[in-house]
DNA sequence: CGCGTACCGTACGGTACGGTACGCCATTCG
DNA sequence: CGAATGGCGTACCGTACCGTACGGTACGCG
């Protein structure tokens, strides 16, 4: 026994919990509402019963989806630790690039929403998973790359925290409060570079120091 | 007949309707859950029955409290046509100050929870309601600014709404949503202030146009 | 072959909640 | 003073949904 829960540790789900997990998805996508667990285990093919063995109960089920949904996000490439200014200039761009993309997607909006629905009330805080692995994750990843352009020279600031934070809100603006809230601005990939371009250049001309070299540009 | 509805139109609700209308909010900012029509009724002291001829539905009970709460935060002085450097940078200030409190406010967080929840499904936008008196609504307010800045000389971009969102951008940064996600970052006054203040000095660093006196700063 | 296991499909119980109906009191007005 | 109106409290109905139970099937193993 004890073969359920892909709930109680991170046990990486069999591939049939996957497929589960990712009708979830789908169902929050499509319509946040009718979240059901008859929904869930019709769009699954699978019984009730299962779901309540595997997952617990439905914040089990939840929490499992939010974590796969975090755990397929994760890939991308680390430290280059010499840095000069066209790959900082790079790398930023390709982070803002990468955050746009994600809270602009549907899947994220949804599972934002869900996330913070239940952030209300106390029990299975989704939103710290949702934080953990969004806006905590991104940055544990920029400050490195902040850190060393000002190593090289680059970068000038005294607290990496703060100034991810200046990058953070620079990159999202008002795109992720508005999506949430329910408009439909529709940012192709072509809109999310330029938007990419113009946080990275405002944020070198905030923290960049003497040479970051403007030139390539859309 | 026809006296229903602080609902329908935007008939200013009465003064035991604003009691209801506030014990909403109350039950909101307490527990996200369990805003039920009964919990409502026994809060204001009134009759479900009476809930359901004044506002007709749930639905209408939660967009009255979204208009409501919307229409007591809107104050503030306005329009000073000519603008030096120190008072556009007060202005600014202000309207940094002043947006921060209210989305660092439980109130405001507890209303965003729930137009967002609501946001996923049609029917009733409660999300296009809080958009419109919070977006857009400080958009509105703060571009007039803007553009008598760049009258006066002092400020210098194309396009007012690009300009404001990057303002945006800089005062939020990652405060909204990492409260919307249950996150508790006690900001108080003086923290406000500073945080406002810096993203002022960034605004204007990307924007000013020499002359901005960068002086009197906390 | 017989048994256990894992799972699907579905039916069922319990409950919470939106919405309605009704009895009763208080105030107001003819 | 009697009637009407407005609103409070409460009982009630229907439904949606969580969680469980049960029958049926496929598969592996002794």
């Amino acid at each position: 026994m004890m073969q359920a829960s892909a709930t109680a540790e991170q046990d990486a789900p069999s591939a049939r919990q996957q497929a589960v997990l990712d009708a979830v998805l789908g169902l929050m996508v499509e319509d946040g509402e009718q979240l059901t667990m008859d929904a869930v285990a019709r769009r699954a093919s699978c019984s009730k019963e299962t779901l309540y063995k595997w997952f617990g109960d439905r914040d089990g089920l939840l929490t499992a989806t939010v974590r796969w949904q975090a755990s397929r996000v994760h890939a991308g490439h680390d430290a280059a630790q010499v840095l000069d200014g066209a790959t900082l200039r790079e790398r930023l761009q390709d982070f803002a690039v990468t955050w746009l993309e994600v809270i602009t997607g549907p899947t994220s909006v949804a599972l934002n929403r869900i996330a913070i629905a239940h952030a209300g009330s106390r029990k299975s805080n989704l939103g710290g998973i949702v934080l953990a692995n969004g806006r905590f994750a991104i940055g544990e990843r920029v400050k490195p790359v902040l850190e060393a352009g000002r190593a090289a020279g680059l970068l000038s600031f005294a607290d990496s925290e703060a100034a991810f934070r200046t990058f953070f809100g620079l990159v999202g603006r008002d795109i992720q409060i508005r999506l949430l809230l329910g408009e439909t601005l529709d940012l192709d990939g072509a809109g999310i570079r330029r938007d990419a371009g113009r946080a990275v250049e405002q944020f070198l001309a905030l923290y960049g120091r003497a040479k970051t070299d403007p030139k390539h540009q859309a």
